[in-house]
This record gives C-alpha cells, structure tokens and sequence, in this order.
DNA sequence: TCATGTTTGTTAGTAAAGCTTACGAACTTA
DNA sequence: TAAGTTCGTAAGCTTTACTAACAAACATGA
C-alpha cells in the first residue's frame, strides 16, 4: 500500500521528535489495551525490548506509568512485569460553554470518568464577565483536584481557532478572546480550547465507539457539527466548519431565521423552534412535525454525507425529540437521497455519551494533546 | 498555538524517517523556490547547514539535484554555490482514464510540463482488455521517455483504495481490479492510482493556485468531485469521497435517472442532459437551462460548503457551458443559501489547467509519493 | 593597499536515539 | 536435574543532527 505522503512537510524533524511519537506509542498502547509488560509492548508496537524499557522507565519517572507487580498466569520463562497508566495520577478539568444559561465543569480522570462536578449561572454574563466565570469554574475544580492537573479542556461555542481564540461566539459577546491563553497564564497548565461540537465528536470517538469518519450533529438553541475525517478533527479555512445551522434547506422556502434567510435548518431543527411547532400537537400531528424536521435534516446531510463518504452521524440533543419520528424520517430521507452502495454501510444513531458529552470530549483533547493518547 | 497531534499514532518512527523527511524537505524548497544555495536552504528550513550540505550529497549523489555554479550577485562573503532540482532527471508517467472513449497519457517533468503524449481508443473496452489498452499505453510512453522514469500516476474513474485497487468503475467493468500492482509488476517502477477527481484537485493545489481547503467539481460524463481539506487530500470510510453525482438536489422532483432516482445532480448537471436540454434552444431560454443548471449546483452544494468551511470551488469541464450564466448562478445560489460570513472569502472558478488537469494531477501524486513534493 | 568583517561550505567532535548482541534471572517442562 | 523459554537489562554500534571551529573568498573602510 502506498499512501500519499503529507504534501506539505511544514518543518524540520529532530531524533527528539521521533522519540515523544514513540513515548505517545507505548503510552497509547498502555492506554487502549491495559495492563502489559515491556515485552508485550515491544512486540505490538514493533520497537525493541531495549528501546521500550527506556521509554518505560521515562514514563515511569514522570508518574504515568506504574509497576504493577508480576503477571499471574503461569507459562515458561521468566514472570513478566505488568506495568500500566497511572490513571489516577493526574486530573483532566474539562468545561462545557455550550449551554445557553450555564457553564458546567468537571474533574475527569484519565480514562474520561467524571469524579467532580461544578457549574457557575451565566446570569446573561458576557465578554470579560463571562470569561471571568469560566476562571472561577475552572478555580474551584482545581481546587477539589485531587492530583496534579494535566491540563484543561474547554469546548466552546462559536469558532475557534488552533490557538485557543475564540474568533466568534455571539452569545457570549466574544469576538477574538484569547480564551486559551488567558486561561493557561492564570493557571500555569496546558489549556486547549474547541469548538463544542468538535469537542463532542473527539468524545464519540473515543469513548462512544464512532469510526474515524464520522458527523456529530448538536441540536440544541442552535445546530451545529463536528466532523472527524480519518481521525482528525476537520477544522477548516477559517475554523467554521461544522457551522451548518444556517445553511438554507430545500427549494421551497420556509420559515424566516434569525440571520435573515428563509429556510435555514435551524428553522426546522433549532430545540426552540420545535418545540414552538410543537406546542400543544399530540398524536399524527406531533409525529409529523418531527417527521418534517427530520426530513429537512436528511436534506441538508445527503450532499454532505454523500461528498465525505461518511460511515456515520450521530445525533446529540435531547433524546425525546430526536430519537424517534425524527431520527427514522432522517435515515429514510439520508436512503432516498444517496447512492444505493451507502446504505449498507451508513448508520445514524443517538450519541451514547449524554448531556457529558462535551465534557469528555475536551478531557480527549487534553489526553491527545498532551500525552498523545485518545 | 498546541494544535491537537493527529489522533493515532500508528507506528513506530526511527531516526531514519525523520532523515527521510527532512531530505524532502530540502527537495521541497528548492522544487518551490528555484535556485538556492545550501546557507540559503539552512535557513529556510531551520536545519544547520552541515545537515543541509549532508542531505543535499546524498540528493546530489542520487540525481535529483545539480549544482548550477556561483551566485552572480555582488556581496559580502564568499560567494555562494546555487544548486536546483535537475527538472529533466527523471520523467513522469501520467495516464488519465477518465474520458468516455479514449484512454490518455503524457510524458510530464518535474515541473509539470508535458514533453509527449499518447492515447489509445477504448473502442468499448472493459475489464481485462481495457486493462491491456492502459499497460499498452504507459509502455508506448515510457518507451519516449528520454530520462529515467520516476513513477507512474494514474486518475481512474471509479472508487478507488489506497493500495491503488480500482474497487469499482462500472464504465471500465472494474471491481476489484488492482491496477497499481498490475503496472507495478509490469514496468518495475512506482505506481499510484488515485480517483480522477481527486488527481484534478491536487492537480489544482499544486498548479493551479487552489488553496489548501478546496473542492474540484469535475464535470463531464458524469458529475464528481475531489476534496482536499488542510492540504490533505480526503479519501472517505469507503474510498468513495467526492462521489456526488448522485445526491438527490432539492424537494420538486426532477427528470429520472440512470440510477433510478429523481433529481439527482447528473440528471441536471452532466453534459449529456445538458445538452440533451439545451438541444434547439437559443438566447434566454438556453440561458435559463444553463441557470436552472447552476442553481442546482449551489443547492447540493451548499451544505458541503459550509460543513467543511471550504475558500474554493473549483469547477472542471467544457468551458463553453460552465463559465457562464450556469458559474454565476451557482455563485448566487451559494451565496443566498449559506451564512454572510463566507461571502467575502468563498471563490468559485473555472480551472486554469483546461482538459489536462487529470494528467498533471496524476504527476503530482508521483511528485508527492516519491519525492514528498508538490 | 591592507586589515577587518562577512558569508559559505566543510571538518571534527558531541549528544541522543534506537539498533544488535549478549547475558543473568526466573520460570516451565521433560 | 537438565534443557528450553521468556523477561528485562547492559554494552557497544550506527545514524542523525547538533555545536564549534576553520579556510576560502568576497566586500569595505581606514
């Protein structure tokens, strides 16, 4: 097999380099598949038992990685020592911005499992108050930590940049602030910031079972996306992608948005839209609201899914609209729209993961930025 | 900035890869940048010039670069050796088995530049026989060649894998048919298949000016597309990426298709139906067929803009029926149906590299898979 | 004119990384 | 008890890119 190399070797590669990729492989291989031994190690990762024992022994003296005593099972030659991550041995503090009225916190262990909780009203707080809010939710989580702070992880709304700036987020009357680095100079920990949906789908990814290629859809006060192609996060030319919300539907008009169009799938999907078409229809007449949404979402998604080649979309939201009416008019619509050849394999489903879903995902930008694990 | 590390590391790198990237990056300069010398490259890729001078033998050594005598312009210090890449020290093989009739192929130069060409009829060919026609032809070229040839690039229609298999190109009869070993195994040098569309993009990227986020919509027979997103081209879960010729476009019908559905972008956008609809029309109404056209374009389009945030859009096929009223409503259409934002900044045009576009991309995969420039 | 400074490309030596080879330790099996 | 197996480590080698130093070849200013 032979794949195209990047096509833009952007710097130069020191023997350093080489080395933290194979610190990141024997830790992602602890990681992923458990307790191993040096030997094991070597023989699935394709490096020396010699090279292995110096990056263990590193990893050891930086504490993520410990002995834990020799392996049971009894077979010929020596007892192999089992070694593992340390997953107690630094916190992960995650927060979600995404919520309309309320930032929401956690302290996250290594694995993506919550063990604190917090969140601060937004009270309509916005610009330099609302960064000030999310200093002191991170404050107090730092204050329960436990263990050193592996570093924070923020999924934000609106769009962000690969420096952590959150470029736009109008709700939050942020436009270009510079919400990592004034979150890493207060703190003195690494800080990534993303976008929530991306965040959400690092998380799928990582700990809902979500292939490589995937689209998560967020369907809340507005709709977003996050798309994973080929394991890597989808960024874009100006770190919108994923801003679907206001892309206009079908070529028969449609109610009149906020940004001024008719039509945009916001209109249809947006949590208070539906609701408002919702109110007071019960039976054939709920059913088909949600059947229209779900429609106007297959609509929007065939070109897209069709152009990327997508293997799945996953919703996120709250599950008793989505997961229904709205969801199955959304697969037949996706069926009707596409080539025959995707049916087979495409599969739309609810996220697995939860309201915690932004949460977790930013707990993996963490592992992945900061010990190259997910 | 901490950008996030691609996800999975997925094998080990010895200090020897590192080396292989850094002579490419040595390559990458002067393929860009024309003549320099060896301080000159030291400091344009950060490496010190005793790795240069190392790297730059071996180049020298396998014939890749040549030393072009000193510097003529008048300044302090000894005077510098310019060196270049030896443009005529190796040729390109490039095939294009896109057209409906008539397999094409070309001698190209490192820089792109085609010195001979060839083709051969289909004549209706499929499976095995056409299999014959494309090693007859790459054996006619080759047989031109006046250099050593450095790989041979092949855009295929059809879905095609990373190991150069054509999984299936219903035209050509082809499932499954492992066209890169077949050629491989043959001539004895370097071959890489890719999809046509996905050559054109590259093709684009590389002499075209396209930036690193762009779509090429190829345009002909049927309707396909080549992504390359972050300078990456995108493959899909199935190698199927970019096939959108048979997206369903918008919620009113449409003229039946191939496939069996209604309304799918190639019953409005091939040049067949084109054709077919413009067929007696003259003035306002063959410009209509040719806005109805358009639109239909930017309305399957438009989510796949602003999904993946994309600056341009590309479009490749006969010129006397796209730039036009059919281009401009597509522009329209786009900007009517996606968010304010992405008017300032979305471009789309016409490309500049006319029918050879599938050729030179072709050269760029062989560019970029064995020398790791482009 | 001539000393000084600048730039280039190379030589010599060093540090880091992962490799191969070899070995002792600890266990199972015949 | 001897032989075989597996684990982890030690010693030495090769490769890589680095720093330091230098000669060559030029411009510039006293």
């Amino acid at each position: 097999m032979t794949a195209l190399r990047p096509l833009r070797p952007s710097s130069k590669v020191l023997p350093v380099d080489a080395r933290g990729h194979n610190r990141s492989l024997v830790l992602q291989t602890l990681y992923r598949e458990g307790s191993r031994s040096r030997a094991d190690i070597a023989r699935e990762t394709a490096l020396t038992r010699v090279t292995v024992s110096a990056l263990v022994a590193e990893l050891i003296s930086d504490g993520l990685v410990v002995e834990l005593g020799q392996r049971e099972e009894t077979r010929p030659g020596k007892p192999a020592t089992l070694l593992d991550l340390d997953r107690s041995a630094f916190v992960i503090v995650g927060l979600d911005l995404s919520e309309h009225s309320v930032f929401t916190g956690a302290l996250l262990d290594l694995d993506g499992a919550i063990s604190a909780r917090a969140e601060v009203a937004l009270d309509g707080s916005t610009g330099d108050e609302a960064v000030a809010k999310v200093v002191a939710l991170a404050e107090q989580l730092i204050g329960q930590a436990t263990a050193p702070v592996l570093g924070i992880g923020v999924g934000s709304p609106g769009v962000v940049d690969l420096g952590g700036v959150v470029l736009s987020a109008p709700n939050l009357g942020w436009n270009g602030m510079p919400l990592q680095s004034i979150l890493a100079d207060r703190f003195g920990v690494p800080v990534l910031v993303a976008n929530d949906a991306n965040a959400a789908v690092l998380a799928e990814h990582s700990f809902g079972g979500a292939d490589s290629d995937a689209m998560l859809i967020t369907i809340g006060h507005g709709v977003g996306a996050g798309l994973l192609l080929g394991g890597t996060p989808l960024f874009g030319s100006r770190f919108a992608a994923g801003e679907i919300g206001h892309v206009v539907v079908g070529t028969d008009g449609g109610a009149v948005c906020a940004c001024g169009k008719r039509g945009c799938l916001e209109t249809w999907l947006s949590i208070p839209n539906l609701i408002d078409r919702l109110e007071g229809e019960q039976g054939a007449a709920r059913t088909a609201v949600l059947q229209e949404a779900g429609q106007r979402l297959g609509i929007a998604l065939a070109p897209v899914v069709g152009a990327l080649d997508l293997s799945e979309v996953i919703l996120s939201g709250p599950t008793d609209l989505l997961d229904g009416p709205l969801m199955a008019a959304t697969v037949e619509t996706l069926r009707s729209r596409t080539m025959a050849e995707f049916h087979g394999s495409l599969t739309l489903r609810m996220t697995t993961l939860g309201p915690d879903i932004v949460l977790r995902g930013a707990a993996v930008m963490v592992l992945s930025g900061q010990l190259g694990v997910s």
